[in-house]
DNA sequence: ACTAACATGTAATCTGTTACATGATTGA
DNA sequence: TCAATCATGTAACAGATTACATGTTAGT
């Protein structure tokens, strides 16, 4: 998810590595971190890789600044990305959330759908079987620890809005097929 | 959050090690993985540290399962765990829920209620600053990426069903209290 | 006969963290 | 002058993953 991450934010624009760092962290909220010590050797992996430039700017105003500019390479890595998310980063919504924040790079329409699509399959499935239950249909219905009922209240208010703003967005996405829906060239 | 959640569901009774990963995995919902690579070495490290204390049954079928029980110190440090959770934990949602999975554990009825207010403090702070927008108030008026727009509204539903419950509770809490909110002994 | 589930573990590798080093600029 | 912010990095370590090794029992 940080390659997603730095790749992403790189397709906006060049930016620098401490300016990345602040949005990568912004992006999941305040209070978040992302130490140095994660993203410099990310970034030097990510170059080797030939996805990512980083070009000195001879500013000579304190520490010289690294412009870091995304390669056609490192463009075609996000779009990899972001068509195809592991199962893991699918099943969980904050992935989820951070896949979305960056879906628009991705230029095909009918491919942004599809990774929309595939996350509401898995919010559909089999009601979450919270817990340790092979009797009950779902522990919501067993479950007596009111912090558990919290917790499960929690995460089904979570899940309605997804499914909800995901199918709001696919029916919206239907009529307007055949119009604009795609910028890939 | 690994400790914990061993630690948790030791404290409920004992388990072996393939059951506490089944349990664990159905924590974070189906699709989830823990591998045996993280478990084993996980508990081997805790019972160095004397929080668990691992039995072998001489049941003789199949590989000897290995009965799993928490001990006094591996109690205590579940509660410490409870307690003081980093803040790095009580800023994610997916860690508070887990902590609240087992937050029952914590015996005495102040401090669980103290856990829920420092997460709805965390909650109600300035407007989650998505993205890195100096000027505007918060992203959600400038954004226009429907995709940023999705993962906003995603997760502001998600922060008001927690603030909701949070309210709904500590509010009982208050009028309940004296009466029998506390098992510690 | 084969597959899935039960059951515990190791080794190599990857990724991330904390803590440190270095140093300029800006504002109180 | 002192703290905060800008700016890039390294080293030691902790934690997790994937892939492998080993073997039984129960169901198709």
């Amino acid at each position: 998810m940080l390659d997603l991450k730095i790749l992403g934010f790189l397709a906006e624009g060049p930016l620098h590595g401490y300016e990345l760092r602040r949005r990568i962290m912004e992006l999941d909220g305040p209070s978040s971190r992302l130490s140095e010590g994660t993203l410099y050797p990310a970034l030097a992996r990510l170059e080797k890789a030939g996805l990512i430039i980083r070009t000195t700017e001879p500013g000579a105003r304190g520490r010289p600044r690294k412009r870091i500019d995304i390669t056609a390479a490192g463009r075609e890595r996000l779009h990899e990305l972001l068509r195809h998310p592991s199962e893991t980063d699918m099943s969980s919504m904050l992935n989820f959330l951070h896949i979305l924040a960056f879906l628009s790079q991705l230029p095909n329409a009918a491919e942004r759908e599809a990774v929309l699509r595939r996350r509401l399959e898995i919010l559909r499935a089999p009601a979450p079987a919270f817990f340790y239950d092979d009797e009950a249909p779902h522990r919501a219905a067993t479950e007596t620890d009111p912090y558990r009922l919290g917790m499960i209240r929690i995460a089904a208010a979570s899940r309605r809005a997804e499914i909800t703003w995901l199918e709001e967005t696919l029916a919206v996405a239907q009529t307007t097929a055949g119009h604009a829906p795609d910028t890939s060239h």
